[in-house]
DNA sequence: CGGCTAATTAGCTGAATTGTTAAATACGAA
DNA sequence: TTCGTATTTAACAATTCAGCTAATTAGCCG
């Protein structure tokens, strides 16, 4: 993992018990006891994971007494989708065709030593 | 990293010389020697980063003589986006305030032994 | 203070990831 | 079939990751 904000904020989501704590905190803030409940995981582990998703900037974290209350922070999922944005064209079927065309040229200009 | 579909796209992006290698072919396919050029790496590295992608359906691969185009896959990134989709929300806006509120309220009913 | 609950840190595993160099494979061309 | 180029596989080292249990810290309350 590198430490670029984005690759923190991918290696982060790429684990799916970090994504279902995301879809969790989603319907409301949790303590890390809520948090690991569903989970068959050790409260380490998932207070392991918490540390991942802050970092990533996903959630932030407040003390109440001896409880930590996480909350979803979702800008950088905005960030993500962002980056990801660049390629919308590719999936887009209005954009199909075009594509194609254009990569076809552009493909037989670079590729060396390609005959057709 | 899981094996369900989703935790390939995610980690498979979490790492920036394959989040590069993805922005070249956006601009046309290429061979493994040309992806391999901009970076400091071996070329088995790049090849490998390449196997990572292609297992995520980020990228799809051909033979034409012993070159091996690669091709941009990004229907994946579309199911990545969709599943941030789900948290536009908490990053939107017009949705701030009223959240706030929401998950004040939900806060105050569901952690336990909170006083206030 | 002493006990209780919540959460984190420490220390340890095993598996996965990323990189290397050297060897093997694939295929066209001479 | 032999040479040369493109790419992959093998074998290895270093690092990171995700999990565990045990110990520690944090803070409320009696």
């Amino acid at each position: 993992m590198s430490t670029d904000r984005l690759s923190l904020i991918f290696s982060a989501l790429a684990d799916p018990t970090r994504r279902a704590i995301l879809a969790r905190l989603a319907e409301g803030d949790a303590t890390v006891n809520e948090l690991a409940e569903p989970f068959s995981i050790s409260l380490p582990a998932v207070s392991r994971h918490l540390k991942v998703l802050e970092a990533a900037g996903l959630i932030s974290r407040s003390r109440n007494a001896q409880w930590r209350s996480s909350k979803l922070e979702a800008e950088p999922l905005r960030e993500a989708t962002e980056w990801m944005d660049r390629y919308r064209r590719f999936w887009d079927a209005s954009f199909t065709r075009l594509d194609e065309h254009l990569r076809r040229i552009q493909h037989d200009s670079q590729k060396p030593g390609v005959k057709q």
